[in-house]
DNA sequence: ACAAAAGTGTTGGTCGTACACCCATGC
DNA sequence: GCATGGGTGTACGACCAACACTTTTGT
């Protein structure tokens, strides 16, 4: 907590700074958070969040890459983008600590290699948690849930490709109840979400037609649906200002 | 740049923060942002985000609260929401300074007392800006106008009666289009955002028809689309776990 | 042939925009 | 009465969920 050097013109107040990542990921279809098991006091033998402290040099969301990578060897996040940061005074029993959250992603698919004490905690049924990390991890199921409905990130928890009824059973884990494979399918084609590779999967072992093997369109965050109502005018003129 | 404190058992690094607002309000038909012009180097003369430091028993929010109290005499938000936290590292040239951005909201009929530094600017047409505050000011305009779309927060942005060529008026300077009076009204209606006191404004001096004034059903931040898409299945019993 | 799984066609309902029409007031 | 602005009714289209039906495979 001391001064950020008044000779430089700034006399704000400096907190320590950690990072914190909430990686979300369908496994065995349900959605699940890793999470670490806490080895020291406070919370001892507690699950929290994977994270750490900021180097000089580094920003927030090289640093949570590099706690990501180094501690929990997760190197493969489909998607990154940052949460909140909580400042409440209490939050750390030691000290005043901040904390800056993000959301990661990671298909279903990879399957990191993890230490033997981290493992994926299904949100539906958290085990009690150290700090302040169940509301983050509340904030990141939140914001998946609204994004899946209005942008493409489903792309971050499926496979590269993939045949429908499988995204059907990604998105519905997430979402955390059942969507249909028949209007999931028309939905994302619609917007050009996803797009069919020519090719199919073999078909099981019980039987019934191959399926399709599709892949999103892109990679990338995108929104597909900007505006639910209040939509701009479609025909005359445009009459945004400048 | 200090450590936190090894003796806490908290060895992560420490860094300035500071808190920004960016305060957006309808004038004159406008969206425009709250802004402030910098007394002294550096951008010396160039105009800011209002904010500062962060005292210790304080939290994020309550810092950028009094912030706008004192410096700014801004009391009345009607809302207001984290942004997102920023930490380039040549983000201010003196020091690395973590910095926290919030959206903050005044309805249009509340006229705070500015100090003579600082004055509404038209988002759409930005002086030049200090430090990295540009990309708040973006992110807030976007969060804002998707917000608009499928959430009450106009609320925030109206006196608390009006009549619906006022919302109108407010509703199309902030998303930068028009919308019209008769499906704002259908739109907000049926999803009971706004309902009728059963009075009426005195029509203008040039006639028409006195206008019956409405409010907000609720003057918090309400969810009011969640699923445009892949809602959940409406008969047949919930499959959501548990 | 039959079961299983994937994909398509169709229907009905909801929602939102556009536009025409009616209502209430001041002059 | 007429201009002005506020409010309502209706029509059309886009979109989506539900479900029946067809297609393609394995046994």
């Amino acid at each position: 907590m001391a001064t950020g050097g008044n000779s430089d013109g700034i006399d704000w107040l400096s907190y320590p700074h950690e990072v914190l990542a909430v990686v979300l990921s369908v496994r065995r279809g349900q959605l699940c958070v890793l999470l670490w098991r806490r080895a020291r006091a406070p919370f001892r033998g507690r699950w929290s969040l994977p994270g750490g402290g900021v180097e000089p040099d580094e920003r927030l969301r090289d640093a949570i890459t590099r706690h990501l990578a180094t501690k929990v060897d997760v190197r493969e996040l489909a998607h990154r983008e940052q949460l909140a940061t909580h400042s409440a005074v209490g939050r750390d029993p030691r000290a005043r600590v901040l904390a800056t959250a993000y959301l990661g992603l990671v298909p279903s698919d990879v399957d990191p290699a993890l230490p033997s004490d981290t493992a994926w905690q299904p949100v539906d049924d958290l085990p009690p948690l150290a700090f302040d990390h169940h509301f983050f991890i509340d904030a990141a199921v939140e914001r998946l849930r609204a994004k899946l409905s209005y942008t493409n990130i489903g792309f971050a928890l499926a496979p590269h490709e993939f045949a429908i009824s499988e995204l059907r059973d990604i998105v519905s884990a997430a979402l955390g109840y059942d969507v249909g494979a028949t209007n999931l399918t028309r939905v994302l084609s619609r917007r050009h979400m996803i797009e069919s590779t020519r090719r199919t999967a073999s078909s099981g072992a019980t039987g019934g037609r191959p399926a399709t093997l599709y892949r999103f369109a892109t990679r990338h965050l995108t929104v597909t649906d900007p505006f639910a109502v209040l939509k701009p005018p479609r025909h005359g003129a445009d009459t945004t200002e400048h």
